[in-house]
DNA sequence: CACTTGACCTGTCCGC
DNA sequence: TGCGGACAGGTCAAGT
């Protein structure tokens, strides 16, 4: 899944749902979504309570009783699900998501001592769960290299644009997107905030003045905390923490808007491939400045 | 060094 | 309907 919104969205949802539960057991399918070993699962984890949820970019962090932290990263399709003791109980249709867990895509499961669970489902197999003591979290390297929470009050719009500037000579959407000059926005958020901001995502850094890099991150604060309200963006897989979607992408101007009419405009949005990545624009709202 | 591309996986959709 | 290929919201390693 996910980016910010959708990972601080689970946060929240886990925060209200899990604390104080203390684990009952944990199991997983291989290796690669959950490397640590048996017995520094039932060490760590088997037994302990959650004391908090934390999120840091895009990776949750749960801080656990014995000192120890869970750390999730899920990646493009990963997915926290919460399923109480009452799954069939009046208020969850039949064919609910949470009444079908495990699935397929299931690779962890977590359950609690009061007969509730926690499941971790990932299509892809590109998230993990991590355990790791709690003064070793910030030694992992993303934690290491990665920026600066966007969300947070010293990230101010001369922090942002001294950031971005750091990656001059490549394009404004890979800027957004490299996680070491600023935490949590990916795709979905990039292409949004760029067309809030007129600015073409193919656009190199050096050409952008500080007028349009200050509207760039009024627009992405914008957007980011705009789909935080709203729970997220559900394309595909997303969900939070009771397997329910996210209504951002009502609310989206351009992404996954190919062929549909520019809300400020009227223009066709169109769809092309910048930073490698699919990228929606307003052809005239978004005017590159000098092509990449 | 700065930057870009491919790989990691599975599922789905689109064109032939 | 079947099949190959492109593509999907993230990050890292390897390549230019």
């Amino acid at each position: 899944m996910p980016e910010l919104p959708e990972v601080e969205t689970v946060r929240r949802g886990l925060q209200r749902l899990i604390i104080g539960k203390i684990v009952k057991s944990v199991s997983h399918d291989t290796e690669k979504s959950f490397p640590n070993s048996p017995s520094a699962v039932s060490e760590f984890i088997v037994g302990s309570s959650i004391l908090k949820v934390h999120r840091r970019a895009k990776v949750l962090l749960l801080e656990l009783s014995s000192n120890y932290v869970l750390m999730v990263h899920l990646k493009m399709t990963g997915q926290i699900v919460f399923v109480g003791d009452d799954r069939f109980g009046a208020g969850h249709p039949n064919d609910s998501l949470i009444n079908n867990l495990p699935d397929k895509s299931t690779r962890v499961v977590i359950t609690f001592t009061d007969g509730s669970t926690l499941y971790f489902n990932d299509q892809r197999k590109f998230g993990w769960m991590k355990l790791l003591p709690k003064e070793l979290v910030n030694e992992e390297p993303f934690m290491q290299k990665v920026g600066p929470e966007p969300l947070e009050p010293e990230f101010t719009a001369t922090v942002f644009v001294a950031r971005i500037r750091r990656r001059k000579g490549t394009s404004i959407k890979a800027a957004l997107l490299d996680q070491t000059v600023l935490a949590g926005v990916g795709n979905i958020y990039a292409d949004e905030s760029l067309w809030g901001a007129k600015i073409h995502p193919a656009t190199i850094v050096k050409k952008l003045d500080n007028s349009q890099l200050e509207e760039l991150y009024k627009e992405l604060k914008f957007v980011l905390e705009l789909a935080i309200e709203k729970g997220g963006s559900t394309d595909k897989n997303y969900v939070n923490a009771e397997g329910k979607k996210g209504s951002y992408i009502d609310f989206a101007r351009v992404f996954r808007r190919e062929g549909l009419a520019c809300p400020r405009c009227s223009t066709i949005i169109e769809k092309s491939r910048v930073a490698g990545r699919g990228t929606h624009t307003c052809p005239v709202c978004q005017m590159n400045n000098e092509e990449a």
